[in-house]
DNA sequence: CGAAAATAAATGTGTTGTACGACAG
DNA sequence: ACACATTTATTTTCG
């Protein structure tokens, strides 16, 4: 164990680095002892290095504390003050310390703090390629460690583990550096003796096999040597050589990307023609993954193909989809394109499934569930199953649902990078004073307090030589505040659930703007813009398409951003793209980013964690899987080496405690099985039989649930299908659900009863020969017959059309068609309702001009009050 | 002392998020 | 339910 004076020391160290990154004011409570006595703490640090270094085995938590102890020696900001070390070679012992502990992502940018050249021994130039992944061909030990990178003969090692000792042994009693580096290399080499890439593979297969994988991970950004302990547990639990389906519960952040990659390949490499299925249920994530990993694959000779909506193959690529190893798709896209290729579905023999917990999604949870009931329920293949998701406590009832069984779960908490929590806390009986506290939950060394973090200091700004003090009593205040102090130590979001209103996206950029106007004592986001122009041209870009007056515009001038799902897709690529290079540090989001893509953000302040419940009339705290993600973004492994959240509202503070210790968080029961219990339910309240007319007579919500049943119903069934199969076919199918697979035995009845009940709602249309044009347009069953009595074929405005501005044109499409469909109606009633607006056909109709003559946001009056 | 400014109390207002969707020429 | 904004009432400040 670490002392317990020395373990003090360090943990004040850590908060000594916060309060540099935040620019706090003189503390006279917190005396940093280890700061007028900064020898003696790094002989104490050097001593407990060495003692670690001797016996290295399961002190994880120690090695850490050390590694955070030592860095502050080199890290910028920190290290002017403190003089006679050596900057670059105390790095070694840092991030070799952190490699130690399983950080390797941390050691890696920390390695890359100085430049090779600052190391001129033939071994610190070894330990400080080895950390950075980048080997010298003029170093002996390195070409040693290439050999062995380049065969995965351990000879090669044992070989380096030689050289080193003796280099140890030789420097031990002349050059104390030399030996205490050679130390060092000799504990992280026997580390890396049973901790590497080759070693976990060739368990599986033969070298032979995984030599052109472990070439082309060699060639990454970030080299993959070895594995985080999280990919480490999915291979031992059987991810590549299990035949049973496989779920996989990965924090953000683990390495999930980096695992996919791998078992694809495995699966290639056994079978050349191998067929995956990867489901991406976002655009965005299918894109990225196309990016990263599609082209990773393709130097490995998988061949892929990644679609979605808005991105339509042309008939060339259509046929390459049906040649391609991998499909990455979104579901609503393979669901689409499946029906015009032939035994196209039967083809694919491992599908992995992404961001998992959609199945409880109201809106695409049901089609996601019953896409994977039709591909568990085809029992012509064998079909392996690798789900993905976020933490889920009934994981393993899905993971068996899918044909997986309890040895085939494989849940990690690691993540690449560390997160602390600040829970911002106001001063009993102080005068609006404010401490950080942070890791509230851990015991005294991890957990710190930051003094005067918010005080009245930070709110002074002058007028015309007076003094002033900002207002600063209302949350929303506090949070933008603490956004911009975070601002010195790395890219910031500022989290709220809400776009509009008096605390969403809209009123903390406002706030934002307000406070840095009032030129308070704050870092102002526009001196972290990198890049002369960038806020010129987004300028630019935002005016021309929202209008000088949006309040984006306004924001960007002081050099923040914001982000969430009313903006168009290609402006939010642009934003996300601004802060993914860091020429834009400043951010504020709703639940998109949490959603999104990966983004380096070091801090994150969370301004408020609820959202208001209408039918509740109360506010809730949004679920904690998405708080979980969120939080999750904290701290990007290969980026930063940790992450911050900070929680402003202290009716937050339990919410958070819950995602903390992973406590409570929400089951995943799929949005089938949540409205099957409750027909069943209220079928039982009432003594009620369920009908169709019980089903059509419900109110329109409802209706739209029954809808996206028929639909999946319909694209279960073959344009020829024989009307006496249907019956069968759609039991075969419910049978596979997971809602089937929980139910009780009442609500099972209820799940057979509903769908034979759509079955006899199809069955008319194919004993009609109608069925294909319904399933050809793509529409529900009422949809269609609705478009079928209004279309009017016959009129000759169909013949006679020659401006599709014409007036008459847009009278007869939304008076005469859209109008007369119920839904639509429906639907515009519940959008004034929802926004106190008053919306009536004809603006549709001006709208609709204004968009098909070409016109942007800003040009319309009317687009605008909408 | 009295007006202006600051503070306190009372009243009024607003109030979730995200995502996806044919084919062929 | 709750945060915040606005209005109104009360207290403090200061010329």
């Amino acid at each position: 164990m670490i002392s317990k004076d020395l373990s003090l020391w360090i943990a004040q160290s850590e908060s000594w680095q916060t309060f540099i990154d935040f620019n706090l004011p003189e503390d006279k409570e917190a005396n940093y002892p280890f700061l007028t006595r900064p020898d003696d703490f790094y002989i104490s640090l050097f001593g407990e290095l060495y003692e670690i270094l001797e016996k290295v085995r399961g002190r994880n938590e120690d090695m850490l504390a050390v590694a955070k102890g030592i860095e502050i020696y080199s890290l910028k900001r920190k290290r002017d003050f403190f003089k006679g070390v050596n900057q670059s070679n105390n790095i070694l012992f840092a991030a070799g310390l952190y490699y130690l502990s399983d950080y390797a992502a941390s050691a890696f940018i920390l390695s890359k703090l100085f430049p090779i050249d600052s190391f001129t021994e033939e071994i610190d130039r070894f330990v400080i390629c080895f950390l950075k992944r980048e080997l010298d061909t003029e170093n002996r030990l390195c070409v040693l460690l290439n050999r062995f990178l380049t065969t995965g003969r351990r000879i090669h090692l044992r070989e380096l583990q030689g050289e080193i000792i003796a280099i140890k042994n030789e420097a031990y009693n002349s050059t104390p550096y030399i030996y205490s580096v050679a130390f060092l290399a000799e504990v992280m080499l026997s580390k890396f003796f049973l901790n590497n890439i080759w070693n976990d593979l060739t368990r599986h297969n033969t070298r032979i096999h995984w030599r052109p994988y472990v070439e082309a991970s060699m060639q990454k950004a970030f080299p993959i040597w070895d594995f985080f302990p999280s990919q480490k547990s999915a291979i031992e639990k059987g991810i590549l050589n299990s035949l049973s389906s496989i779920a996989l519960q990965t924090p953000t952040s683990s390495g999930k990307t980096a695992i996919c990659e791998l078992l694809i390949y495995d699966e290639y490499r056994k079978n050349s023609n191998c067929k995956v299925l990867y489901l991406a249920p976002f655009r965005a994530l299918a894109s990225e993954l196309k990016q990263t990993f599609g082209r990773n694959l393709a130097r490995l000779g998988v061949t892929s193909k990644t679609i979605y909506g808005g991105n339509i193959p042309t008939a060339a690529e259509r046929d390459l989809i049906q040649n391609v190893n991998l499909l990455i798709a979104t579901p609503e896209k393979f669901v689409a394109i499946e029906n015009s290729l032939s035994e196209f579905f039967n083809e694919f023999n491992l599908v992995i499934c992404d961001e998992g917990h959609l199945l409880d999604d109201g809106h695409r949870g049901l089609n996601y569930e019953l896409l994977l009931s039709r591909l568990k329920s085809n029992f012509e293949v064998t079909r392996k199953f690798v789900f993905i998701s976020a933490i889920i406590p009934n994981i393993d009832s899905i993971n068996r649902w899918l044909g997986g069984n309890d040895d085939t779960v494989v849940r990690s908490l690691y993540r690449a990078t560390e997160i602390e929590y600040g829970f911002l806390k106001h001063v009993e009986k102080s005068d609006e004073v404010y401490f950080l506290d942070v890791n509230p939950f851990k015991n005294i060394p991890q957990r710190y307090k930051l003094n005067n973090f918010l005080t009245k200091s930070d709110y002074t700004y002058k007028v015309s030589n007076k003094e002033r003090i900002y207002k600063f009593g209302t949350f929303k205040v506090k949070a933008v505040t603490v956004g911009l102090k975070a601002l010195n130590s790395g890219s910031v979001a500022l989290f709220t659930p809400s776009k509009g209103g008096n605390s969403g996206v809209s009123a903390l950029a406002l706030e934002a703007i307000n406070q840095i106007k009032a030129g308070i004592n704050i870092p102002n986001p526009a001196h972290f813009v990198t890049k002369r122009n960038t806020i010129r041209d987004l300028l630019e870009y935002f005016t021309a398409i929202f209008g000088s007056k949006y309040s984006l515009c306004q924001l960007v001038t002081f050099g923040g951003l914001f982000h969430h799902g009313d903006l168009p897709q290609y402006v939010r690529e642009v934003i996300e793209d601004m802060i993914r290079t860091e020429r834009v540090k400043f951010i504020i989001c709703t639940n998109t980013l949490a959603e999104g893509v990966n983004l380096p953000i070091r801090t994150i302040v969370i301004s408020s964690s609820r959202r208001f419940n209408e039918t509740k009339n109360a506010l809730e705290p949004i679920n904690l899987r998405d708080l979980k993600n969120l939080v999750g973004r904290a701290g990007r492994a290969g980026k930063e080496t940790k992450g911050l959240v900070i929680v402003v509202n202290p009716s937050d503070f339990s919410t958070i405690e819950n995602v903390i210790k992973d406590q409570n968080i929400e089951d995943v029961n799929g949005y089938l099985y949540t409205i099957v219990s409750n027909i069943s339910r209220i079928l039982a309240q009432r003594r009620l039989v369920l009908s169709n007319d019980i089903l059509e007579a419900q109110d329109e919500e409802f209706k739209q649930l029954i809808d996206s049943i028929d639909i999946s119903l319909i694209d279960l069934l073959g344009e020829e299908v024989d009307p006496e199969d249907v019956k069968s076919t759609i039991q075969n199918l419910i049978d596979q659900t997971f809602a089937k697979f929980q139910s009780t035995e009442s609500e099972s009845t209820t799940l057979n009863t509903l769908v034979s009940l759509r079955g006899e709602r199809i069955k008319p249309l194919i004993e009609a020969n109608e069925f294909k044009y319904l399933k050809q347009s793509g529409s529900t069953i009422r949809l269609y017959s609705q478009i079928q009595n209004l279309l009017q074929l016959d009129n000759e405005i169909w013949q006679t059309l020659d401006n599709p501005l014409s007036n008459d044109w847009i009278n007869f499409v939304v008076d005469d068609i859209l109008f007369k469909i119920p839904t639509t109606g429906f639907r515009l009633t519940d959008f004034n309702k929802r926004n106190k607006s008053n919306i009536t056909s004809s603006d549709i109709k001006a709208i609709l001009k204004s968009w098909i003559s070409g016109s942007w946001f800003q040009d319309d009056t009317i687009t605008k009050t909408v």
